[in-house]
DNA sequence: ACCCTTTCGATATCCTAATATCGATATTAT
DNA sequence: ATAATATCGATATTAGGATATCGAAAGGGT
C-alpha cells in the first residue's frame, strides 16, 4: 500500500497505460519487467516511467532486470482504487447515457453505477441496462441515502450547470462531466471534464498541417495507387 | 484567417471553451467581451487568455473594452475547422460507435461521420443512424475512394490496435481512439486517445483525498443533513 | 574471478506553460 | 480638460514536468 502520496495529474492518466501493458506481458508470463522495456513499448522517457513506477511500487527495481509485473499490478490497481469500487449515479439516460451504463468494463476499474436519473417521463421508470431509471427528483435522497459521492453527467450543455448543481447538493464530491460546458462547482468538488470538442479541436489542427505539408508537395505518392 | 500558427496543444483545448462562453454572450448581445472577463468566468488566468486569444484573433483588443466578440467567434471556428468539415468513419458499431453515430452535435464541430464499419454480420448492412454500416473489408477502398482522413476506433481494446493498422493502411491521417489501450502507429498518424481509464483515476485520488480528509475531522458536517 | 553491460536511484538540467509585472492606451467620470 | 481606472501588449519571472547525467548495483559472459 502505498496510498497515501499524490501523484500529478499527468502521472495519474500514464498509470492505466502501465497497467494496461503489465497485465499483458503477465499473461505472457513475463515476471520481472524493466522501465526500459516499459518505456519502449509506450513512447515515453525511460526515467519517467521509473519515477512513476517508484511513486507507488513498494518494492525497489533491482538493477539490470527491473520490477516484479505481479507486485506491480497490485500496487497500481490499489492505487487507483480498482479493488474497492466507487458508488456513483447517472444523470441523463440519452444515447451516451445508455452506453455508459452498458459498458460492463467499469467494475474492472472500481467504477459502479447504481442508478440513473432523467427528467423525460418515457424513460423514468424504465430499467437501462439493469440499472433503474428515477425521476431528478430522487436524485438527492438516494445519493445522501447510499452515500453516493460521484455523479456522471450526460444531459444535454444546457441543462448541464443545474444538473451539477442538483448533484453537489446531493452531496457528490466528484463529477464526471460529458457535457461541452465549463461548470461552475465549490473547490471541494472535482469536476472532470470528458470535453470531445477539445479532442477534435487537436485531430482538426494536426489535420489542417498534414494537409498543407502535402500541397507543399512532401508527401504527393499517397494516393497514386488508386 | 491566422491558421498558419500553430497551438499548443493545450491552447487548442482551451478554444471550445471559449467558444461556448463566447456564444453565450453572443445570445446575450454582448458585443466586447475583455479577456479578464473571461478569465474570470472560465477559472483561467486572465494573461492565459489575452495569449490565447491574441494567437486567433485577426484585430487587436482595446484597452479598457476589450476583443469583438463576433470576430472572436469566427476567428475560433475558422481556426477548429468548423466550416470547412472533415470526413470521418467509425470502426466498431456497438454500444459506444452507435451513441457516436447518433451524435447529431459532431457536425457543430466539423466533423462528419460518412459510414461505419464491423465485422459482426448481424450489423453489417444495416443503417444505423442514417450511417451504413459496411463489412471491415470495404474500409481500404471507401477511405482512399472519398479521401477520409480521420478514423474514429470503437472497438474491444483486444481488436483495436488490427483495426488501427487498417485504418493506417487505408490512408487514415488521425485516429481517434476510445479503446483503452496504447496504439502504435507511424509518426504522420496523429492517435488522439479518448481514455476513460485516465479520467477515473484522477477521480479516484481526489475521492481517497477527500475521504481521509473527512476522516481527520476536517468536513464531518455533510451528512448532518439526513 | 574479472569484466562488460544493463538497469537502477538520485540529482541536475532543461524546457515549456503559466503567471506576474509594467508601461501604454482607451474609456469613463468629475 | 483632467484624473482615475480598466484593459491591453510585451516582457520577465516562476513553476513544474520531462529529460539527461552519473555513480552504484546486479546479472551475464569469458
Ligand atoms: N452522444 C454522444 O456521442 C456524445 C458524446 C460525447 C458527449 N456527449 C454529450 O453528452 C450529453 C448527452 O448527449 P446525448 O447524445 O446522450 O443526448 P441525448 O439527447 O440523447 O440525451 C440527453 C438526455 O438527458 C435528459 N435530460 C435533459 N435534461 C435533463 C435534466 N435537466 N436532468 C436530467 N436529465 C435530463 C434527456 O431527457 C435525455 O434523455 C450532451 O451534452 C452531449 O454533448 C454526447
Ligand atoms: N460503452 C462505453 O460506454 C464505452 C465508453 C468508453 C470507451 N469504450 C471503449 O470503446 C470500445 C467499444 O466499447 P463498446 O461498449 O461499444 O463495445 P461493444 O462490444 O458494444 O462494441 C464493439 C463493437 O466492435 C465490433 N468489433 C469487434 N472487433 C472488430 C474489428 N476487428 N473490426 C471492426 N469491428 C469490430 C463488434 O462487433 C461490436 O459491434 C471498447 O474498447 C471500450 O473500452 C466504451
Amino acid at each position: 500500500m502505498k496510498n497515501d502520496v499524490n501523484l500529478t495529474v499527468q502521472a495519474l492518466q500514464r498509470m492505466p497505460y502501465y497497467l494496461q501493458h503489465l497485465r499483458k506481458v503477465d499473461e505472457n508470463g513475463v515476471q520481472i519487467i524493466s522501465a526500459t522495456a516499459m518505456a519502449n513499448v509506450l513512447d515515453l522517457n525511460e526515467v519517467l516511467v521509473r519515477k512513476d513506477l517508484s511513486m507507488i511500487c513498494t518494492s525497489k527495481g533491482k538493477p539490470k532486470s527491473g520490477f516484479p509485473v505481479k507486485e506491480l499490478i497490485d500496487n497500481i490497481e490499489d492505487y487507483l482504487g480498482y479493488n474497492n469500487t466507487m458508488d456513483a449515479v447517472l444523470v441523463g439516460v440519452g444515447s451516451l447515457g445508455k452506453a455508459l451504463l452498458g459498458n460492463n468494463e467499469f467494475s474492472k476499474f472500481g467504477l459502479n453505477i447504481v442508478a440513473a436519473f432523467d427528467i423525460d417521463e418515457d424513460i423514468v421508470g424504465q430499467v437501462v441496462c439493469g440499472k433503474k431509471v428515477f425521476p431528478l427528483e430522487k436524485l438527492q435522497n438516494l445519493c445522501e441515502r447510499m452515500h453516493i459521492h460521484i455523479g456522471i453527467l450526460t444531459v444535454p450543455a444546457e441543462f448541464a450547470q443545474e444538473a451539477a448543481d442538483r448533484l453537489v447538493g446531493s452531496g457528490v464530491r466528484a463529477i464526471w462531466n460529458f457535457a461541452l460546458i465549463k461548470l461552475n462547482a465549490p473547490d471541494h468538488v472535482l469536476v472532470q471534464n470528458e470535453n470531445l470538442a477539445a479532442s477534435l479541436a487537436v485531430l482538426s489542427q494536426h489535420l489542417r498541417n498534414e494537409m498543407t505539408e502535402e500541397s507543399k508537395g512532401v508527401d504527393l505518392n499517397e494516393h497514386t495507387a488508386l
